[in-house]
RNA sequence: GGGCCUCUAGCUCAAUGGUAGAGCAGUUGACUCUUAAUCAAUUGGUUCAGGGUUCGAAUCCCUGGGGGCCCA
């Protein structure tokens, strides 16, 4: 290892210390009080004129006078001040703490709480204990780090330095948590589903592909887990979700990371209406617990998850913004026909389904920021949902929109194993011409239709997107601690 | 995959084709109420990599790499 001059001066302090008998590293700390309890106990420690210890990193500049000294720790519930006196601490240590001591490094602390001159709440040190040594120097005090790669790249000093960043990942936990009790508190029961399958299914995605050596056996990533929980409803386990990583082998962008996580349940004897109240209720649910009211800000705009949520039809809605009744239109050269002749600017695309939905992604969805569930998907680009009763082109499907954000997908499921079967031929064919996305037949999953699986609604949401939502952060990567990013050199 | 932008000291950034610099951090010294501490001095460079043009390249050109934004 290479160590620049910075880190080699921080290497001889080492060197010092465990030359004067201290470990740089030793194996235990001990702590009477956080320093989020210091602070909340302020009075009554002082008053008391208790004897405290605490710990933490070394943060910002240490301020060094001739026989005085303050420097700033911080533990994870905050920061509170030392102020260090060569008479409290004596020679050996304050000179210790002059010389090689350094901005990050953790030390544990004791003595007695009092305020400044300033009035600062502070920690007046008579005993300083080194708990690691740090080797690495902290970025510029007053702009900090900002560089996005490095950021990403040690995320552990992206969290170190910046609390913002910190406050992402509290909220992200907090959504999965919370999501979690929403879910519980209906009866779904969390199960664990296969992430090596032999056969992808319940997305349309392109899968990674793994080997098992011993089977000699090429086994894919899962890109979905929805077509093991649909077993297990037809096992008769009525409420099932499970909340874990799925890996598509796509680009990675703004909303897009190889791996996500996605939460999936799924509700026997229920239909996509029951799901929407499902994710009205979760929704509405995570705004109150993370903000105390339903109204959230996402990259400026104001999004309430109070109301109902708006219902927009995609042949409704193409048909408003373009002119274009694609229920009239159910071939793709005709449909591209009336795209030339309405001069529309959305990319050709290599079916009539795909087609719909480059339509509805260019004129329609961007337009949705309130909270709306977009529905009457073509059967041709949903294989595992039913079809609506009343039009056999449509299923019963929703997904739902938030600032132009699919966050999600749901449908009355496909129960009648003939059916799938076609469905599952009708993507083989797809495949075969072409669209390396289309699904893989799954004779198992109809084997466990045939024994009758009950009418059901299923959902899937993506966390990461409502992470990103409810943290107010306008990129995927800035929700997830490490992020997909390029080997360097 | 395409277009545009970007990469300089540990960090944040300058430098119009003409001696690579500043602030912060670090180092040395002074200082017992500082908090972007102050004062004085000072160290630190494969300018992302490789090639080219030129008397001379951080700067212009080419190839490659990382990152960002937009598009697909």
């Amino acid at each position: 290892m290479e160590l620049n001059e910075l880190q080699q001066q921080r290497l001889a302090k080492l060197e010092r210390l465990r030359a004067a008998g201290i470990d740089p590293y030793p194996p235990r700390a001990e702590r009477t009080h956080t320093i989020a309890e210091l602070h909340a106990r302020f009075d009554e420690l002082t008053a008391a004129g208790a004897r405290v210890t605490t710990a933490g990193r070394i943060m910002g500049a240490r301020r060094v006078m001739g026989k005085l000294a303050f420097a700033h720790i911080a533990d994870e519930s905050g920061q509170i001040q030392l102020w260090l006196s060569r008479g409290d601490l004596g020679d050996e240590w304050f000179e210790r703490f002059r010389d090689d001591l350094d901005t990050f490094d953790i030390v544990q602390a004791s003595g007695t709480l009092r305020r400044t001159k300033t009035g600062e709440a502070s920690l007046f040190v008579e005993q300083l204990v080194l708990l690691a040594k740090a080797l690495n120097p902290p970025p510029e005090k007053y702009h900090g780090l900002t560089d996005t790669e490095v950021r990403l790249r040690e995320r552990y000093l992206d969290l170190i330095v910046n609390e913002a960043t910190r406050h992402v990942f509290r909220t992200r936990s907090r959504v999965i948590s919370i999501t979690r009790r929403v879910l519980e508190e209906r009866g779904f029961m969390e199960v664990e589903t296969p992430v090596l399958q032999p056969i992808y299914g319940g997305a349309s995605a392109r899968p990674f592909i793994t080997h098992h050596n011993q089977l000699d056996q090429d086994l894919y990533l899962r890109i979905a887990v929805e077509l093991y929980l649909k077993r297990l409803i037809a096992g008769g386990f009525e409420r099932v979700y499970e909340i874990g990583k799925n890996f598509r082998n796509e680009g990675v962008d703004r909303t897009h990371n190889p791996e996500f996580t996605m939460m999936e349940c799924y509700q026997a004897y229920a239909d996509y209406n029951d799901i929407m109240e499902l994710v009205e209720t979760l929704f509405r649910t995570l705004a109150h617990e993370l903000t105390g009211s339903t109204t959230i800000t996402f990259q400026g705009q104001a999004i309430d998850f109070g109301p109902t949520w708006a219902r927009v039809s995609i042949p409704e809605a193409i048909a408003e913004r373009t002119g274009i009744d694609i229920l009239d239109v159910t071939e793709l050269a005709p449909l591209q026909a009336a795209i030339r002749r309405e001069n529309l600017k959305v990319d050709p695309q290599p079916s009539w389904g795909k087609q719909v939905d480059e339509l509805f992604s260019v004129y329609v969805q961007p337009l949705l920021i309130q909270p709306t569930f977009v529905i009457d998907h073509p059967v041709a680009l949903s294989p595992l949902a039913k079809k609506r009763p009343d039009r056999s082109l449509l299923v019963e499907r929703f997904e739902p929109v938030i600032a132009g954000l699919e966050v999600g997908n749901a449908f009355t499921e496909l129960n009648d194993p003939l059916d799938q079967e076609q469905r599952f031929l009708e993507q083989g064919r797809a495949y075969a011409a072409g669209d390396d996305e289309a699904q893989q037949m799954d004779t198992d999953y109809i084997n466990a239709l045939m024994y009758g699986m009950p009418p059901t609604g299923g959902l899937g949401i993506g966390m990461d997107r409502v992470a990103m939502l409810f943290s107010d952060q306008p990129t995927i990567r800035e929700v997830i601690l490490f992020p997909h990013l390029r080997q360097r050199e």
